[in-house]
DNA sequence: CGTTGAACCTGTTTGC
DNA sequence: TGCAAACAGGTTCAAC
């Protein structure tokens, strides 16, 4: 499900529904995707989730020095942050304790209103963390700009130089944190940027354009709760909206929205890339896939 | 500094 | 209809 809109649609429905409450207990189902299970079990209980920030497409559930008036007996005094990343089917909300649990719920936190916080994953992409604070920022480190606020300057000193292709940058999160396939397609698409082109070959101008349009999509999107492709719902249980106003993603085949020409796609950075011939010309010996036999099913 | 392909998993869609 | 292959919004790592 998750680039940043989805990760930021998730973490304000977790800051509405969860904030102020506190961590009773965790039970734990598979953990291969959970760098220290132990942590989790020893740390979180009696700990009250106080902030929900994200970074990139992390989330940071920030929590609070171990609950008062008990003994820190094992370095719990301190802060400390819970990361999740949702992979590619993470999902994570609180439920009513009587809820049935969903299959793939590998994480249940029991709070102290009796409702309980779970992370589900069927493929278990996902990762979670339990981090104090030197870990945490030596994690967050790596990541590039947030593209929300990057600046023209910073956005093309960081793209401009670059000898990889457009669309590998995009996606790097060294280089931008939170640009995934869906949205790095959707601003490559209106910036009129074909995504096999080299960071180096853009234009000041391109870049400038890429750089606002990106913004204005992430935007957007946030406004619309995120995409929904296949299962992404948001904390409430409801589906993202900004799918419809896809104009690249997922329209192998359709007609480009603006010069009506036929939407193709090709393999850029290991990833299915949806673009338009005519809008976003592409590099000399640059082959996209030949298109499937006609398929049903609606525009969207 | 780059790219490609495979790997990590499971579920769903597509193709013959 | 049915089964196998392809594909999926993410990240990482080895090999070149």
């Amino acid at each position: 499900m998750p680039e940043l809109p989805e990760v930021e649609t998730v973490a304000r429905g977790l800051r509405r529904t969860i904030l102020g409450r506190r961590i009773v207990s965790v039970t734990l189902g598979k953990t291969d995707f959970i760098d220290d299970p132990v942590a989790l079990e020893q740390h979180l209980p009696g700990r009250q989730i106080e902030a929900v920030d994200r970074y990139g497409k992390f989330m940071l559930l920030r929590l609070s020095a171990a609950g008062a008036g008990r003994i820190p007996a094992n370095g719990d005094a301190t802060p400390a942050s819970l990361l999740v990343h949702l992979g590619m089917t993470g999902q994570i909300a609180p439920h009513a304790a009587a809820e049935h649990r969903e299959k793939h719920t590998h994480v249940c936190m029991l709070l102290d209103d009796g409702r309980e916080l779970r992370y589900t994953d069927a493929r278990r992409f996902g990762r979670i963390a339990y981090l104090t604070e030197t870990p945490l920022a030596q994690e967050l480190l790596g990541l590039g700009a947030d593209p929300l606020e990057v600046s023209r300057e910073e956005f093309a000193s960081r793209i401009c130089g670059r000898r990889a292709r457009i669309k590998a940058l995009l996606l790097d999160q060294r280089v931008l944190r939170g640009v995934g396939n869906i949205y790095a397609d959707e601003s490559l698409w209106r910036a009129k940027v074909h995504p096999a082109r080299l960071g180096a070959q853009l234009s000041m101008q391109q870049a400038g354009t890429l750089r606002r349009v990106l913004q204005e999509i992430l935007e957007k999107a946030i406004v619309m709760r995120g995409s929904s492709i296949s299962d992404f719902l948001d904390a409430d249980g409801e589906p993202g909206d900004y799918q419809r106003r896809h104009r690249a993603y997922g329209r192998e085949g359709k007609a480009c929205h603006r010069c009506k020409s036929v939407i193709r796609r090709g393999i850029v950075a290991g990833r299915s890339s949806y673009f338009c011939p005519k809008c976003q010309r592409a590099p000399r010996g640059f082959a996209a896939l030949p298109l499937p036999k006609a398929k049903r099913k609606r525009d969207h």
